[in-house]
DNA sequence: GAAATAGTGTCTTTTAGACACTATTCA
DNA sequence: TGAATAGTGTCTAAAAGACACTATTTC
């Protein structure tokens, strides 16, 4: 096997919730921003990029905390592998090439405030970006949507908040992220009946009217039921879908009068392979050897 | 920029759906099998292993599919990027470390049978896998969890059969792959509503009773909304959920009489992280350089 | 016409969503 | 006590699922 064959770099993308820049005097809805780096040399010197850096000795999550602890002293909720990009033309004229593997992340309300900025590294709305570095528009474009997406099947809207916080907190959460508004009502009753939440006992004060409750988020028990989470080194988490899990118990209906069941307070949006045969030389190895992946 | 820190990897995992291994003497009910290849050389040495092989100089969908050709000259309908695997001690002894990026891959009834095989690959059960190398395993579990997930929502069943098939094989396939009998009313209503299947006109012969229309799948349109399919070169899916598409005209219900609407067959099974901190030396790049992604 | 699967019709259950209404707090 | 949001109840619509039944072919 031949050595090194390409460079890694590992970026991420980091969503936060913030509220909608002052350009817009309105409601203070929030809306989704990301951290982007001004780059400091060729090539796309100073446009902006992904944070992210070359991979260390050490494994491909830990690569994009250390990163971003080092760029701006943050350190995520939430972090999955998001894609490893390797075009072979990806980064023209470097050699080696270089392969990106791609995290995403989410950070709560007061983590992002405290993050470290600097002249180079700036929270942008992911809804007016100016042109990116490399293929890096897209690869937030497809970040989005996994979190879209995830958003809707998972419990990771909590990531987006703190400790504690309120029905309403969350819902803007969702509302935020899916971009429409849920009916208030429905969205209670799911959240509850989907039993990811606990009461902390407090309320929220300061507002002027009824105070809500505030809530936790309830970890789910045995969600790792098989993959998802992956080494043991590795807490992060898998990209596929968190399906809810099926109830095989057909038969016995035997519903609490008046109680809803669980449900997903939300439904999806949407999108959906053969690849190019390729010839060329005879297989890599040793004599009468059939290459594996190692 | 240092030069090159990993050797870059491909490995698939590539699934066909073939008759239960004779042990069994009963119904030749299909189950999921896998092609490994014996390694000829440590570490494991005598092992199975996945196909795959280092990346030369092209995109990491094309290595993929040059090392599966290169293999067994198999040539898949569907080919998607599992997951890149890089624990920094995940191949010991290797040194510079190895980062390998996964695919998985459907093949078709015939296509799976002329593959070439020989002393060292062969096609193995899924169920009854012996120990096999690196951590090889537990890759196979992570791509059958996602083959089972992308089936209920997503319309890769087809690319198990060749380019006509009878909505009794559909099902088939979806009942091996999901390991759990469907309605088979159900099922065709479903899946003709889905819009994803034309007749060809023809119907299957040699059966004794009825024989059942042909059908052939529809790529549906505009699936590729902004995601999914990815770089203009790499014709491959992307990991993601495919949700079934919003219908957002509330208002009008307007259901021609006895239509069933469209929905997806199935439901589903179910699975669903802050990462290490790390200081380390300070940021990787120039003076007064915040890091960026490549 | 019996066996066997193809294919249709229709009912029930479950889930999602709309929306009216009551409750509680603060200014 | 009114403004304002918290929180509950209840109905409707849509989707999923069960299952009885008819249709068509071969032997």
């Amino acid at each position: 096997m031949p050595g090194t064959n390409a460079t890694l770099a590992v970026s991420t993308v980091i969503f936060a919730l913030r509220p909608s820049p002052p350009s817009s005097h309105r409601a203070p809805a929030p809306t989704i921003w990301v951290p982007l780096v001004r780059r400091q040399r060729q090539p796309f010197i100073d446009l902006l990029a992904l944070p992210g850096g070359p991979l260390g000795d050490e494994d491909l999550a830990a690569a994009a905390s250390r990163t971003l602890f080092e760029t701006m002293r943050l350190a995520p909720k939430y972090l999955e592998q998001l894609y490893a990009f390797g075009d072979a033309d990806r980064v023209f004229g470097s050699d080696p090439r270089v392969v990106s593997v791609v995290y995403w992340a989410l950070v709560g309300n007061e983590e992002a405030s405290s993050a470290r900025l600097g002249d180079n590294v700036r929270w942008h709305p992911v809804d007016s970006l100016p042109p990116l570095a490399f293929d890096h528009r897209r690869i937030i474009d497809y970040a989005l949507w996994r979190l879209r997406n995830k958003v809707e099947y998972s419990s990771i809207a909590h990531s987006f908040l703190g400790e504690s916080f309120t029905l309403a907190q969350l819902r803007e959460v969702y509302e935020a992220v899916l971009d429409r508004p849920l009916d208030a009502a429905n969205f209670r009753r799911d959240m509850l009946a989907s039993q990811s939440l606990a009461e902390t006992g407090e309320t929220l004060a300061g507002t002027r009217h009824r105070p809500p409750k505030l809530y936790r988020y309830l970890p789910q028990k045995d969600q790792s039921h098989d993959n998802n989470r992956f080494s043991a080194h590795d807490h992060h988490a898998h990209p596929d879908r968190e399906a809810g899990r099926r109830e095989l118990l057909s038969g016995t209906r035997e519903v609490a009068v008046g109680v809803r069941p669980a449900s997903s307070v939300l439904r999806a949006w949407g999108v959906n392979g053969r690849p190019a045969a390729n010839s060329g030389a005879p297989a890599g190895a040793a004599a009468g050897g059939v290459p594996d992946g190692e």
